[in-house]
DNA sequence: CTATGTAAACAAC
DNA sequence: GTTGTTTACATAG
């Protein structure tokens, strides 16, 4: 291994054990030699800036609301709002309450209503004020319009470019109010403003300015935005001290290193644009130009890193124009989810001190989780707020929000719980890898095969094929074998790799992906029962996944000058992910059982809920697994028939399914526990909702559904209706309602269910819950065994 | 262990 | 020299 021939043992970089003593803590990272250049960056102590507390304390409730601790559950208290109430001042009011407390008082409350049905305002009303949160995401809004356009053409090439940029940047403010407008009219409301991106630098004003507002910075930003690039170059570093106030931001966001990966930076890029290709130049550009620090600050090398990562990951697929001269780079459509700048950006100036708190909140969770995945939990906290943490830390991914419904989507969690019950043999510990595997997609090559692609996602074999692959020629069928050793979940794991497979090597077909797919299929089919078994799981993903993939593909986006090139020959790498398949398909998995629970710290589910949905941005975490970021895209492309009915890629069709899904399921559920809350068997969101969410809103908050994908749905009810019993039938686009209200108990056929919401404060989130109010058995461990909701609660009866 | 970041060797152009 | 790919190692969590 080591031992490549190649290589020359290079050993510079040891960073040396002294910066260990001395370093610091920061991001110290980026220059490691002790090279030279070093720029002495200051790291400002952004982390520690005093977070306003202000807010807090005062908020009073309306009338008629009531609040109880939870039973079981700490820092989380229930409460019963009235029908009429204002649920929207209600969430402001719990929020301040929540960041007032931090983590030691409540920060999560389960808002359920008192009383019936109605719904009385509407969305609108409550995502204003999930929006008002986030005030300055919004304000980033206005200026995407220009931007979108723009985007697309390369700076360089672009005088004008930097014109737009200029326009990029908005005032600023705006604030949650009008100028939104705009974007999200066009319809759906997230999606649309989400997709165009930058503002540039957006999120190093928040950085910086922490609790101030963003303004200043911003304005600075803008004048240099104004002058062309290079000229600003010149200007801007002179210029600093001009302004006074902003002078130290800007320097300090030169200075400061993104936190954003460069995956994610590349995938800012490419969304940037309209075609959502770029050339490596580009892209190069892009970056500088948005995140000056690569400009000014960053080493050389950071280029290489940039073409190393396009290497690397699967979601980047690089296509030759027409002519075959000029390489795009894309964004694997499966993959996309057209994250940008923007979108990632959040503008309250709090996202330092939510960091902090996430910190704090964290050792909760792990408690939860069980230890393990600790780390991952709190990159999924991380990655839900979007925030661009501090460098080093998870949030490093993109940043990927997952509002409240999401819950459905993970696939992961179905998987889990599987595995538990099944796996009855698996030790806990063993579980929760499965867990985590799930968000790394499977890069795995043909291997694996015989283990069985199917089980696809979620367990995905984390990972990286490059066990498999490594040995060319002759280990690489030894090599499957010596995973399933290695790894006790090898079932788990093993799916995903068939799916990877990434063979590819055939340059023949123009579509990467689809090619692929057959061959690995045909290999893996066999193992694949018997995978299966291992893995309930499984089973299902691999058939499906290649025809959706086929099916998704296909529609590769407008590429059609283009020649995608096949992928890189893929076997080895350690790393790269192959599109698999993406997941997507198996909202199925997703399980209402982990529901819920997101918020509320599902024990289990956590991790596995939470790294589905991060995203990342990448995706390639989790999700869809085969991309690290974000790659529901799938779900997007999907035929949006208007059928409802399914859409093929995500069901699977394979009788299985259900029937594994199901059993395992339930059990897990209960054991999940959570108690009484469940998810929400109606899918409200839809998946790309989830997508959307994931991928853009900044706000947490944001209720908005849009159209409910049929996939999801499908799925998602097929899912729930599972478990839970609740009939999928009911789920139709109905579900979309946005607003934040409280659903009346009675949607859902079952009485004894009733929706709820769960305020996460310390995640800033919002999220849909099922609560079963009569429950009394399974959950007995939060309420006890005799208790029921309703008992607890009168009012919900 | 995973995800990321870095550095470098190489191969094609 | 640029672009792309891949290997190896470093590091934080």
């Amino acid at each position: 291994m080591r031992t490549s021939p190649r290589r020359p043992l290079i050993l510079k970089r040891r960073k040396l054990s002294l910066q260990d003593g001395s370093a610091s803590n920061s991001p110290a990272r980026d220059e490691p030699d002790g090279e030279s250049k070093g720029v002495p960056k200051q790291e400002h102590s952004r982390e520690d800036k005093p977070r306003d507390r202000v807010e807090c304390g005062a908020q009073k409730f309306p009338a008629g609301i009531k609040i109880i601790n939870h039973p079981t559950m700490p820092n989380t208290q229930v409460v019963i709002i009235p029908p009429d109430a204002d649920i929207q001042s209600i969430i402001e009011a719990l929020t301040a309450k929540g960041r007032e407390c931090g983590s030691n008082g409540p920060n999560k409350f389960i808002l359920i209503s008192s009383g019936g049905s109605s719904r009385p305002t509407g969305s609108a009303a409550t995502q204003q004020t999930l929006q008002s949160k986030d005030e300055t995401s919004t304000a980033t809004k206005g200026a995407r319009a220009a931007d979108c356009q723009g985007g697309e053409k390369n700076l360089k090439q672009n005088p004008n470019k930097t014109v737009e940029r200029a326009v990029l940047w908005p005032p600023h403010v705006n604030s949650i109010g009008g100028q939104e407008q705009e974007g999200n009219s066009s319809g759906d409301a997230t999606n649309s403003g989400l997709n165009n991106s930058l503002t540039n630098i957006q999120w190093l004003g928040k950085m910086s300015s922490d609790g101030l507002g963003p303004c200043t910075v911003k304005q600075e930003m803008e004048k240099e935005n104004q002058t062309p690039v290079q000229e600003r170059i010149k200007t801007e570093e002179d210029s600093i001290p001009a302004t006074a106030t902003s002078s130290s931001l800007w320097q300090d966001s030169i200075s400061e290193r993104p936190p954003y990966s460069y995956m994610a930076m590349i995938q800012f890029a490419i969304n940037s644009t309209e075609k959502k290709r770029m050339t490596l130049k580009d892209i190069y550009a892009w970056i500088e130009d948005h995140f000056p620090y690569f400009r000014y600050v960053a080493k050389p090398g950071w280029k290489n890193s940039i073409r190393h990562n396009l290497s690397l990951h699967d979601m980047f697929v690089r296509e030759t124009s027409a002519n075959g001269k000029i390489s795009f780079w894309t964004i694997h459509p499966d993959a996309n989810r057209y994250l940008t700048l923007d979108q990632v950006f959040k503008v309250s100036g709090s996202w330092e001190g939510k960091q902090v708190q996430q910190k704090r909140h964290i050792p909760e969770l792990q408690k939860n989780t069980g230890g393990n995945s600790s780390n991952k939990t709190e990159l999924q906290n991380a990655r839900r707020k979007m925030k661009p943490l501090l460098p080093r830390v998870s949030s490093y991914l993109v940043p990927i929000q997952f509002p409240v419904s999401q819950p459905l989507i993970l696939q992961s969690s179905l998987k889990v719980p599987q595995a538990m019950a099944q796996g009855a043999s698996l030790s806990g510990s063993e579980v929760i890898r499965s867990s985590k595997r799930v968000r790394i997609a499977p890069k795995v090559s043909v291997l694996p095969s015989t283990e069985e692609p199917s089980s696809f996602l979620p367990t995905g074999p984390v990972k990286e094929k490059s066990h498999c692959d490594e040995r060319p020629p002759p280990f690489a069928p030894s090599q499957p074998v010596k995973e399933n050793n290695s790894q006790p979940g090898e079932a788990l794991a093993s799916f995903p790799a068939a799916l990877c497979i990434k063979e590819e090597k055939e340059d023949s077909y123009p579509d990467k992906w689809l090619p692929s797919f057959p061959p690995v299929l045909s290999i893996k089919e066999e193992p694949v029962q018997s995978d299966e078994e291992t893995g309930l799981l499984l089973p299902v993903p691999c058939v499906k996944r290649e025809k959706h993939f086929t099916v998704l593909k296909s529609p590769p986006r407008g590429v059609s000058d283009t020649v995608i090139i096949k992928r890189r020959k893929m076997g080895r790498s350690r790393r790269k992910q192959h599109l698999v398949l993406p997941c997507s398909e198996e909202p199925v998995l997703v399980l209402p059982e982990s529901c819920g629970s997101d918020s509320f710290r599902l024990a289990s589910d956590l991790p596995f809920l939470q790294e589905s949905q991060s995203l990342e941005l990448s995706c390639s975490q989790e999700e869809g697994g085969p991309f690290k970021t974000p790659v529901k895209e799938m779900f997007c492309k999907l035929p949006v028939s208007s059928t409802p009915s399914k859409v093929p890629t995500a069901t699977p069709p394979m009788g299985s399914p259900d029937s594994w899904r199901l059993a395992p399921i339930a059990k897990e559920s209960s054991e999940l526990d959570f108690s009484p809350v469940r998810t929400p068997q109606v899918p409200f969101t839809s998946l790309q909702e989830n997508l959307d969410l994931l991928g853009f809103n900044s706000t947490p908050l944001k209720n908005s559904f849009d159209s409910p994908r049929q996939l999801l749905q499908t799925e998602s009810n097929d899912m729930v209706s599972g478990p839970l019993t609740s009939s999928p039938a009911s789920n139709p686009e109905s579900t979309k309602q946005s607003s934040p209200k409280l659903p009346a108990s009675g949607q859902t056929e079952n009485q004894s269910l009733m929706e709820g919401l769960v305020l996460d404060t310390m995640n800033n989130s919002l999220s849909k819950i099922l609560l079963d109010i009569s429950f009394s058995g399974l959950e007995d461990d939060i309420l006890g065994p005799e208790m029921s909701w309703s008992q607890f609660i009168p009012e919900l009866r």
